[in-house]
RNA sequence: GUUCCCAUCGUCUAGUGGCCUAGGACACCUCCCUUUCACGGAGGAUACAGGGGUUCAAAUCCCCUUGGGAACGCCA
């Protein structure tokens, strides 16, 4: 059996989308399933937007998710890499130059003199005539020779795809959703070199494909109808069509085509909150994936193990960033106190937190943290207490602080901390200052701790004060608590 | 409008003719744990779009209807 060789090829004209990813995801699965190449193809033809800064953004962002490909750019020279290069499309011109050459003489496309205007009135009659949108183009029979001459005398012209003479069904094998019948006037004859000699998509990727031996083209359900043009093209080179499997789209809550005005659908935004790329991969696969064995949080390299076309699913999937959520919680859980605190600690600065520097007291902090964060971003919140400078009294707290029982609270509670003798309390330490608070102060319940979290916090709300007090320095503990004090005094 | 694709809980899905009075996960609700919230634990509610066939037997196969989506560019 000849090598599975599979492409993600992205077009450079903006940032990865969630839906790319996932295509990208697939087909680097499939490659690594079957001891195939996975190769990453720059598809750039198109100039006006193609753009490096966005090649640079795809490239990380695959990187990011660890989907390492065989062939393609390099992913940090963005030099080609590997035997079929050029790799990026608006390299290949004289490639694709050369193919639309003997097409054009096989008589199965033609050259096209139609301006703008005329294609659009056209368009406009078929419209209201409800017929077929495609546009008949008086120049389909004219000899090549004739077009040549033309050419030569100044005029511009694109090359157009015969699809006339095709009246036939075709039949797609797809792999993931079975035989798929097109009838051959479902496109109209369609453009393979634009005037200014640019090839156009469904060229270009049937030329690279066929050189490049792609076995395999997996990629999302909108290409169906492209598909069959493409067919007609493999046909007319007499070459060997790879294997086709549509994917499912990924759509936003209101089943339409993911985008971006509802919610962020860019990699890199996902990055940026603090995702973890193993939980986005993992995601990812689930929707219109599923595990054998029905597990939800699994990693890459078992992926890599048990991805299989069967399992793939013909339906539209909703991307729920609630469960994206979940996902990624649970790697969180699987990170060492280490990685976790790695992981946040960019959070964290860039919030301009203020904490302490000690190893000893990052892991812990992270440590005990952790289940209460979905994202790394969430840290921020969990943090913010635990930075001296942001200590303040919120206004939600005032009502606790004008209980009568809340003044004799905060005053035994600082005298336990003033006695105190090491720099912090442990969590012993704590439960047993409540419970001594408790004794002194008479007072229990909400009465109790609700004025004891304002003394440490300054809001009423908030993480268990056994997590927190160990985490900020008996001194500091003191000073808020004086603070607090003063301002129950001045009520 | 035309062509194509799709159709199981709110969402992601399991299910490839009998194991399905339909299983799991997220979300939701209740209870337990907890001197808040969360985490964790135990429960609960909720789905085979409708109608015809085929078959001893249909969520599973076929047809129709309905609903949803995508594509109809000198974008990819």
């Amino acid at each position: 059996m000849s090598e599975i060789r599979v492409r993600f090829a992205p077009s450079p004209t903006g940032y990865l989308h969630v839906g790319g990813a996932r295509s990208a995801l697939f087909n680097y699965l499939f490659a690594k399933k079957n001891n195939g190449k996975f190769i990453l193809r720059i598809e750039d033809t198109d100039q006006e937007r193609s753009t490096h800064e966005s090649l640079k953004m795809m490239v990380d962002d695959l990187n990011w998710l660890g989907l390492k490909w065989d062939e393609g750019v390099d992913p940090l020279t963005l030099k080609d890499m590997g035997p079929f290069a050029p790799y990026r499309q608006s390299e290949r011109l004289s490639i694709y130059k050369q193919v639309a050459d003997e097409i054009l003489k096989n008589g199965k496309a033609y050259y096209c003199f139609m301006t703008d205007e005329e294609i659009d009135r056209q368009r406009a009659i078929n419209q209201a005539e409800h017929s077929y949108a495609h546009i008949e183009s008086p120049y389909a029979e004219w000899p090549l020779e004739k077009a040549l001459t033309e050419l030569k005398n100044g005029k511009s012209a694109v090359v157009r795809f015969k699809t006339k003479a095709l009246k036939k069904d075709y039949i797609l094998p797809d792999l993931i959703r079975g035989e798929v019948r097109f009838p051959s006037d479902m496109v109209g004859d369609f453009v393979l070199l634009r005037s200014d000699g640019m090839p156009v998509y469904n060229f270009c990727c049937v030329v690279d494909d066929h050189l490049m031996k792609i076995s395999h083209v997996l990629r999302a359900e909108e290409h169906l109808p492209n598909t069959l043009r493409q067919m007609m093209i493999y046909e007319s080179m007499k070459w060997p069509t790879p294997q086709f499997g549509h994917i499912s789209l990924v759509l936003d809550d209101d089943r339409q085509k993911l985008s971006k005005r509802k919610g962020a659908v860019a990699c890199d935004v996902f990055k940026d909150e603090g995702y973890l790329p193993e939980a986005m991969n993992n995601y990812l696969a689930l929707l219109g994936w599923s595990h054998p064995e029905g597990k939800e949080i699994f990693e890459l390299k078992e992926m890599e193990q048990l991805f299989s076309i069967d399992r793939l699913n013909s339906s539209g999937a909703v991307f729920d960033r609630v469960k994206l959520k979940w996902v990624n919680s649970q790697h969180l859980r699987a990170l060492s106190s280490e990685d976790l605190w790695n992981l946040i600690q960019p959070h964290l600065q860039k919030a301009g937190l203020v904490l302490p520097q000690d190893q000893a007291w990052q892991l812990h902090s992270a440590d005990v943290f952790r289940s209460k964060m979905e994202i790394a971003s969430d840290a921020v919140a969990l943090y913010t207490p635990l930075d001296e400078t942001r200590f303040a009294i919120a206004g939600e707290s005032t009502e606790v602080l004008t209980w009568p029982t809340t003044k004799v609270v905060l005053q035994t509670w600082k005298k336990l901390l003033v006695d105190f003798i090491s720099e912090y309390l442990s969590e012993e330490d704590f439960v047993r200052f409540e419970n001594e608070v408790k004794i002194q102060s008479q007072t229990k319940g909400k009465n109790l701790f609700m004025p004891m979290r304002v003394a440490v916090i300054g809001k009423p709300h908030g993480t268990e004060l056994k997590i927190l007090t160990p985490l900020i320095p008996v001194k500091a503990l003191i000073a808020r608590a004086e603070k607090v004090l003063s301002h129950v005094e001045s009520l």
